[in-house]
DNA sequence: ATATTTTTTGCAACCGATTGCAATCGCTTC
DNA sequence: GAAGCGATTGCAATCGGTTGCAAAAAATAT
């Protein structure tokens, strides 16, 4: 059916191995050679099969994309970064969805019977477990959007879970909130423990500070709104900081059924700034994670290891910014006492 | 590094053929055969290589996934059915994102470098030489959410945008809006012009009711808020028809920042039913396209040309429903005259 | 012109599996 | 006990490439 190299060899009348060396640059081949090669290969419509050419060299080019974060409108903007990054530098995502996948050591066996080169694990909530299983079978992985710590197991490159909710205090604290919340995802998450762990750090500061936390079922839209429906009825904060941007538009819908009214009656920040957070008709408060940075040094450092596979595990960690919009009050108001 | 097959064989004794039919159902081994055979292979972990057993077999289990929707929340739920649903099927999509590719050749060039077993299609403004170009190639291809036409050239899949038109059309002339719009994506994409057709097409049959049209420069959140800013200026209608819920969502941005309010001033009408249509500060009455028939249908199109490649294209063609929320006045409301 | 060095090319083995064919095995039957 | 038979097993070729090595060709030196 389609061509191959003993086609093309046989048509240009030379041998396999001088067809092979035409395509893969750096080899010995003269210029005419390789005229008369590509000739005849350009007339079969000939283009080599990677994953023949896999076998004797060890690699395919293929890199596992591996996430469980299907629901997050984020993560269609980290796919189509990773995606044209990894297409840049003639890479393949072979995608991997692990919504409902607890075992590590199936994914394994997967990627390795793909023989993958590499591994991304795209994801703030799957376990490190995960990450490590494939560094186990010999994988270079890089945990985008990880947890990073100052002793990485993998390569990590991640914001600092611990310093967003830091700035999350320090801005409602400059806004002059009384009473501040935390909103978080499942408190099993570990990124949701870091957030609230360095916003109560920065809140110990100001004991005259009240402060109150709970915790949604999931980072869903619906669950930002039951938890915070729940909120209202009992006695609610004057600001709250949400795990992610899904959570506050859900708290921000129960707030407006209420009609209470944002930011006057209560402020909401959330975390990530996704596109849609920048719409007008949501307008959300926000720390923005800085995901074009991060894909761009996980590929960065995916191909350093395809070089040199012995590179020690490294944590990249990028700085949050807050996004001002609409759902926080200015900084110039200042609560009455 | 890894087991291979050869390393089974040894440490078990027996043939390297035995190893491969023991990992093949339906291949001649007894049972005491395959026993021995795993046990030596749990031993090594070793799983075979899928890439190296597609030389022979001519089956990769790859299904080139390519889209050039990276923008539209809804194909992450889109991205998410495939995914899984692939995955069920024992295949692994590679994603391929064509969002500044112009030429169909080099995508053939390289899925057919990987040697996929089909392709599937997933977008709604792809040119269909893409999806001839992959069947030229000698690919099984579905094109997802295309364009259905009486003489597919390929398998199609997806809604009849004709009769979406139409639907839209009659659920704004059954609330008595006196004057409707059309407010397309680009109007260059063949899913704007089909939803037009039968949105007119209705229409006619209602002379008295007044319409317009226009169109967005793009299916973004941005145009769509750019061209309803634009239509406020001018002469606007009652009633908008949208391209699609991110298209209707920017309307409603810009109509919202007017002070104009959603449905008593004016009425919008989305196509799509993505997740966020639902969120409660949105809101949107749309048109919902079942995506999951639509993606399990390609797969179920996709598995069928594995088994039987010279199967004749097929179109299939997926009844669209409204989803009343609130963008739209409720239908016992009628116009004053 | 020949001798020496450097490039280019082809041969053949190999990567990790599958598969047609023939040899072998275990049983049944006479 | 020998013949006959179907079910297993191993041999060896093959899939589409790559690559070490040695032979051949070209370039350079003498």
């Amino acid at each position: 059916m389609v061509a191959t190299l003993k086609d093309v060899a046989e048509r240009a009348g030379v041998s396999r191995s001088a067809v092979s060396r035409a395509f893969t640059d750096g080899a010995s081949v003269s210029a005419k050679m390789r005229k008369r090669v590509e000739k005849a290969a350009s007339e079969l419509g000939f283009s080599p099969n990677v994953l023949a050419s896999s076998l004797t060299t060890g690699r395919t080019k293929l890199i596992g994309l591996v996430s469980n974060n299907f629901h997050n409108p984020i993560f269609l903007e980290v796919f189509d970064l990773f995606t044209r990054a990894l297409q840049d530098q003639g890479l393949r995502p072979l995608l991997v969805n692990l919504t409902d996948e607890t075992d590590p050591a199936n994914s394994v066996r997967m990627l390795r019977q793909y023989s993958v080169d590499g591994v991304v694990v795209a994801s703030s909530t799957l376990p490190p477990a995960f990450g490590k299983a494939f560094r186990d079978s010999g994988v270079p992985v890089v945990h985008a959007f990880g947890r990073v710590t100052s002793a990485p197991e993998v390569h990590v490159v991640g914001i600092d879970n611990i310093d967003a909710g830091r700035i999350a205090a320090q801005t409602l604290i400059a806004r002059g909130y009384r009473h501040v919340a935390f909103m978080g995802g499942p408190e099993v998450a570990t990124s949701t423990q870091d957030r609230l762990k360095g916003f109560l750090q920065e809140l110990s500061l100001h004991p005259q500070i009240r402060v109150s936390m709970s915790f949604a079922r999931a980072y869903s839209f619906e669950a930002g709104r039951a938890e915070m429906q729940d909120l209202l009825w009992r006695d609610h904060a004057e600001a709250y900081f949400c795990g992610d941007d899904v959570l506050s538009i859900g708290a921000l819908s129960a707030i407006q059924d209420r009609q209470l009214s944002v930011p006057e009656d209560i402020g909401i920040i959330g975390l990530n700034d996704m596109e849609i957070a920048g719409w007008h008709n949501i307008n959300l408060t926000t720390i923005r994670q800085p995901i074009k940075e991060i894909v761009t040094s996980s590929i960065e450092l995916i191909t350093a290891m395809l070089r040199e596979p012995a590179r020690l595990p490294e944590a990249r960690i990028f700085a949050c910014q807050i996004v001002e919009r609409g759902t926080l009050r200015p900084i110039n108001t200042t609560a009455v006492t």
